[in-house]
RNA sequence: GUCCCCAUCGUCUAGCCAGGCCCAGGACGCCAGGUUUUCAUCCUGAAAACAGGGGUUCAAAUCCCCUUGGGGACGCCA
């Protein structure tokens, strides 16, 4: 900790970023402006069979949706490169060097080919299992004379290459002392002696992350425990090359609500589906800070800052935690709710358009009513993809509406729901409701609602729409005219405008609908009445 | 099978390292009320946990041991 933290978050681009990984990123992100050090984005791709474009892709948006912004690594389109003097940050582009690095150890004796055929391996594994109980390799080329495996190669024989763990002494142990997980203990007769070059020459993991943790100079190693193993061998690797090894942290498991390592089998576990499906990120990114960490014990919500304020490794806990997704959504809610409308619309924009309901333009050429739209429905949103859906019933036919089913029942409760629902229309007549569009002035919506919020703008001496408050107390005055309960009219009147049991302030929707649109759905419902 | 890790309400967790302030705090969810034209939001309240057993100690959720349970790793994947 006398030199800056230089953490690296180091996924293979073999398939979507998951939520672990994002996690993983997550806490090294923090780590780093925590402690004033330095985020590096490293892409692991050496697994060429397996690597796509379209992963390396997703992994970068996904990283970007989350506001993980790392200091060094791969450009992104439109940036140009500057050479930190730790580049380059894929592994496929640094083959050579690793090479090298095992020729090294060759030479140290710390490496060795190997020249068993797969059967062969796999024979020495069936044997291993039986006698040690760890199904690895034999180390039957570890005696090879240098002089014939140096033959055998000229000789073009296919071989691995393979890191010669040290077998001496006999009970010989390796000691981690993790960030996390405190001192633990390793008997080496335990370790594999790892294939760090395959037959084709390209090299494997364990010797691409070591060399690379060395050449960039990474000082802490935070990734998910399933790395754990792999912990050794590198550490094993660093004293063979006689360098200084990065401290390490393994973090817990996420697990899925079977108990087991977060799979798609029991979630979703795409990263990038959350965005797709409007999930607010600031919101991911803060209940997935709390899967392992907590801010003080008491606060649920903070920001990015406030977690990098309050961030520190000792506070992260050492067991898995199930990915609770009805408190990801009841987070998310909140986010939802605190985002101020204009906001909310911009953000929901996208997902109005992908639904057919309003493009881009007719959104901007109605800025008002759609924020007032948007706004009177706030609290009923948990994500901006959901927009949509609860607005829809605005952008239906007149004459078509979708009735569910305790909408109807409203609407057929009482014998008399027809003679209700056209004493309403008419009432209409007598107030000034703003017309529906496409006549609809854009004055009548600069009227900012639900009225709790203050009018964004001062309304014109020209002003004239009666009020959503106002059209209330008419109704109910007209309630009391009629000799029944408030709640009696307003039901009916509910499943006609809307088609639905329960929603948005009643009168926010008609004077939002307009005096025509009311007028038609009323219509349709009492057809719709008097033809049942 | 072998090795490793973990263990507080159903779930995320605080407390544990530096035992007493804990008949265990917060949050989600659940349940019950309240507010509302409805739904949602919001407010109030309730139920809900130290896995079990041994120690150590005046005192243990906190330290030690065992058991049980859960998870992870054992690839020419990462």
């Amino acid at each position: 900790m006398h030199r800056p933290a230089r953490v690296r978050f180091a996924p293979s681009p073999t398939g979507p970023l998951h939520v672990g990984g994002a996690r993983t990123a997550l806490y090294n992100f923090l780590y780093a402006r925590a402690t004033g050090g330095t985020f590096i984005l490293r892409i692991d791709d050496t697994d060429e069979a397996r690597s796509t474009d379209e992963s390396l892709q997703n992994i970068l948006d996904g990283m970007r949706w989350l506001g993980l912004d790392w200091d060094e690594g791969p450009t992104r389109p439109g940036e140009t490169a500057h050479d930190t003097g730790y580049g380059p940050y894929f592994q496929s582009l640094k083959y050579e060097r690793y090479r090298e690095v095992v020729q090294e150890l060759w030479d140290r004796g710390h490496a060795y080919p190997c020249f068993a055929t797969a059967e062969e391996v796999e024979a020495g594994r069936e044997r291993m299992a039986k006698e040690v109980g760890v199904p690895m390799y034999d180390r039957r080329y570890r005696g090879l004379a240098r002089a014939e495996a140096e033959a055998r190669i000229a000789g073009g024989e296919a071989h691995v290459w393979r890191f010669a763990t040290p077998l001496e002494p006999r009970d010989g142990k390796l000691t981690i002392d993790d960030r996390i997980k405190g001192r633990v203990d390793f008997q080496l007769d335990q370790i594999d002696d790892w294939v760090m070059l395959r037959n084709d020459g390209t090299p494997l993991y364990n010797l691409c992350s070591s060399v690379d943790d060395v050449d960039m100079a990474i000082t802490d190693v935070i990734r998910g425990e399933e790395h754990f193993i792999n912990a050794v061998k590198q550490l094993l690797l660093f004293r063979a090359l006689e360098v200084e090894a990065p401290s390490f942290a393994h973090l817990p498991l996420i697990l899925g609500k079977d108990g087991k390592k977060l799979s798609k089998r029991v979630a979703q576990t795409n990263l990038l589906d959350y965005r797709d499906q409007g999930y607010p990120p600031e919101a991911i990114v803060n209940f997935l800070t709390l899967l392992g960490w907590s801010f003080d014990g008491e606060r649920e919500l903070f920001s990015l800052q406030e977690a990098i304020a309050a961030f520190s490794v000792d506070k992260l806990g050492r067991s898995g935690s199930v990915f609770d997704e009805e408190k990801m959504t009841w987070m998310c809610g909140m986010y939802v709710r605190a985002t101020p409308v204009a906001d909310l619309v911009d953000r929901a924009a996208p997902f109005l358009e992908a639904a057919g309901l309003m493009d881009r333009a007719a959104i901007a050429a109605s800025r008002d009513y759609v924020d007032n739209l948007v706004a009177c429905h706030r609290e009923r949103f948990d994500r901006y993809g959901q927009v949509p859906d609860k607005l829809g019933f605005f952008f239906a036919r007149d004459d078509a509406l979708d009735f569910e089913e305790k909408a109807l029942k409203n609407l057929r409760k009482s014998p008399e729901a027809a003679t209700w629902l056209a004493a309403f229309a008419a009432l209409l007549d007598e107030v000034a409701i703003p017309p529906s569009w496409p006549e609809r002035p854009a004055l009548a919506d600069s009227l900012s609602l639900p009225e709790n919020e203050a009018p964004r703008r001062e309304l014109g001496t020209g002003f004239a729409y009666t009020k959503p408050s106002e059209i209330e107390a008419r109704t109910r005055a007209l309630a009391e005219q009629l000799g029944i309960g408030f709640g009696n009219l307003v039901a009916p009147l509910r499943a006609a405008l809307t088609g639905a049991a329960g929603g948005a302030g009643l009168f926010d929707i008609v004077y939002l609908l307009g005096c025509e649109r009311c007028k038609l759905r009323i219509e349709a419902a009492s057809a719709l009445l008097t033809h049942s």
